[in-house]
DNA sequence: GTCCAGGGAATCA
DNA sequence: TGATTCCATGGA
């Protein structure tokens, strides 16, 4: 397949190091010039910038790059909009969107965001990316591009026959069957990803989210968030959120202490529908600052 | 050896 | 509902 190209000039609230580091993707991976390299449904693309420039290549599965990627970086949005939204409401908030002023939420495929996410409980990211890759490249479709072979998100389809065991052999740990049983309720359509897809109610969604196995509150939270779902009222509380909203806000002398109930009205008092912005503003801040 | 990582599920009060 | 404990694995 042939390379393209697609540049974007005076891209505003745009930085692949915010977008790409932030935390709710996996698969884009730091190049030795800065750039980032990965791979989103069957694109495989190199991302380069040189401050409001950014310079898109690759390989594009159904030869429309520009739709593609307005699609998956969230390009129709403002951002600049909820950024002053947000900036209003303290001093905290104005730091953290300062720090990661270049974010933009990735409309990522449900289905891989529901497994990432999966295997990120209890993990740490160099590990849960280990994973992804070796799954991937066990069970996904191969792309090669620049003489280097890259594998697509495995479907539930090609993840039908897995064993636990296979699972385990991954280096998936205690997720092993988690995964195993996700996968086969939603080959059975006891979730249908694409009913939820069409459901407005975050709720409902949400508590449909909450019968697959190693999916909690949490878990739930980022697949609304970091996937096509894009609920941006939702607040993902991990242990640095904890931290960060404690140290600004709570005031508890053991951080452990504080209530999950507690963080998640003070998000909602202060954030409001825009929570989950916030959250990974606050979250990026306290964890690379 | 110990602790921790973008938690969830089972168990018990 | 709310709190505890266990769950593999790998790196610091």
């Amino acid at each position: 397949m042939e390379e393209q190209k697609y540049v974007l000039e005076n891209a505003k609230s745009f930085n692949i190091r915010d977008i790409f580091e932030c935390g709710q993707c996996f698969r884009w991976n730091k190049q030795e010039d800065g750039s980032y390299t990965g791979i989103w449904k069957e694109n495989v693309l190199n991302i380069s910038q040189e401050n409001h420039k950014i310079i898109f290549k690759g390989i594009c599965q159904n030869g429309d790059i520009e739709k593609e990627i307005k699609e998956y970086f969230d390009l129709e949005r403002n951002y600049e909009e909820i950024k002053d939204k947000l900036e209003k409401i303290d001093e905290n908030m104005k730091l953290s969107i300062k720090y990661g002023e270049g974010i933009r939420i990735l409309n990522q495929d449900l289905w891989e965001t529901i497994i990432s996410f999966i295997i990120s409980a209890n993990n740490n990211i160099p590990r849960i990316k280990g994973i992804i890759e070796r799954l991937s490249k066990k069970y996904g479709k191969e792309i090669k591009w620049n003489n280097e072979s890259y594998y697509t998100f495995p479907t539930a389809e090609e993840l039908k026959n897995v064993t636990v065991e296979e699972y385990r052999n991954l280096g998936l740990g205690f997720r092993d069957i988690r995964l195993y049983e996700t996968t086969k309720m939603i080959n059975e359509k006891q979730i249908d990803l694409e009913k939820l897809k069409q459901n407005p109610n975050t709720q409902e969604v949400r508590d449909k989210l909450l019968t697959l196995s190693g999916v909690g509150p949490k878990v739930a939270d980022c697949i609304l968030l970091f996937s096509t779902l894009k609920r941006f009222e939702v607040f993902p509380i991990d242990v640095w959120v904890r931290r960060v909203m404690n140290e600004l806000y709570i005031k508890k002398e053991d951080e452990t202490k504080v209530s999950k109930k507690e963080i998640e009205k003070l998000a909602q008092e202060k954030f409001g529908n825009l929570a989950g912005m916030a959250q990974q503003y606050l979250f990026y801040w306290r964890r690379e600052a």
